[in-house]
DNA sequence: CAGCGTCCTACACGTGCGTGTAGTCTCCTA
DNA sequence: TAGGAGACTACACGCACGTGTAGGACGCTG
């Protein structure tokens, strides 16, 4: 279960790397320093600019190989789920994103990282085909859109877990926290806050405002 | 309908502070110099030093002023819609909400605004209080718990603003693009993506692991 | 009018940053 | 063994920033 580090790590590369995903992810990409990744590397800065350019390209890098390392374990979730050797896929995938989490979160709040926004939003889809075949009355919506929106609902979440843990009096990052969320996204995901009623009567609502009704 | 600006308005302060807002919305924090902000506002920096004494104390007088504001503007839709003025208290919130939308969620995004983000929990917890009076069933929850993370989800949206636009291929500051961002809205929240036995069984397996079982 | 507080500007200070440059060391290859 | 490329360091540059200081302009109060 313990993911293998690339070939190419252990390199000082790799260690800037990860020292950079630490750095982005504690500080933010301003605040983040190339003379204190440098440091948490135990490299000199001039080195962090020999190896990747720039600051900017630094975080490109860090983008990139996170894309590809959610990718490569995504494709072995979903391998070991077509296997039977696993039943829960979100857990797999929670599992497999949390490490990145908050590099990730940081990174697409700043307006980065949106290759692996459109690539959820791509698992999200094909997910919610297979909902929509189960559930046909739900049909009426432009599925890409809902992905979208699903995606960045499911995001507030961890992007905001701070404020998260603190108005829910738990702190998220202990097991009791986890679980009190989990449960609690569990209860979110299975009720709904409008009935399909309500929702035709709005939607009608704002069709009338879109033909010209003052607001 | 317009909003009135406070009598202290049209002061240097206010302009600064104004002008604040706008390039925290813009460029965040970090980002964001005293001397564009004075620019912006008309005045020298040396006067933005005079006024709030420190960046840090500028944009905690940005945060403060826009919970006196959102909550003025909220205590009035409430009033205007027991009054029966209003009949969607959801657009009236969106409408007050909508200027000061970038600051708020970059704000939020950098761990900032924290009372905000508790007084929407706080209504939500209201709104939802009602909710669970009327459908019993979903009750089985701790309802700040659910609020919150309502909350989190549904600011995930504008957070994430430019990746939904981009990931939905509509401009959302169009017309068009916030109609259909609306109506992908609705259909996300009466549309569970979970039935209650789904997630009563997803449930139990997260009790099962909390109990010793390995990942 | 004198005194004074407030609003406001101009300008300098120190610092920490990303970046640039020159040079050393190490290892591989011909 | 010569040489050359890549890994790596030390160090300096220049700049933009937040902050500090000195002082002027205005208006109010005695």
């Amino acid at each position: 279960m313990a993911t293998a580090p690339d070939p190419e790590d252990l390199t000082a590369r790799a260690r800037i790397r990860d020292a950079a995903m630490r750095h982005f992810a504690e500080h933010g990409f301003e605040r983040a320093t190339i003379r204190g990744i440098a440091e948490t590397a135990g490299v000199s800065s001039g080195l962090v600019r020999h190896h990747f350019g720039s600051k900017q390209a630094l975080r490109d890098a860090c983008d990139e190989w996170l894309v590809r390392t959610i990718r490569r374990l995504n494709d072995q979730a979903v391998a070991d789920m077509r296997a039977g050797e696993i039943s829960n896929y979100v857990a797999a995938a929670r599992s497999s994103m949390l490490p990145h989490s908050r590099y990730l979160t940081r990174s697409l709040a700043e307006g980065g990282a949106g290759v692996l926004f459109d690539e959820m939003v791509g698992m999200t889809e094909q997910w919610l085909a297979d909902y929509v075949k189960a559930n046909p009355e739900a049909s009426e919506v432009n599925v890409r859109h809902w992905a979208a929106v699903i995606t960045a609902m499911a995001l507030g979440v961890p992007i905001l877990f701070p404020h998260l843990s603190r108005a829910m009096g738990v702190d998220l990052t202990t097991s009791e926290g986890d679980l009190a969320l989990s449960e609690t996204l569990l209860h979110a995901y299975s009720n709904p806050l409008l009935t399909r009623q309500e929702a035709a009567k709005l939607r009608a609502g704002l069709a009338k405002q879109e033909r010209g009704e003052p607001r």
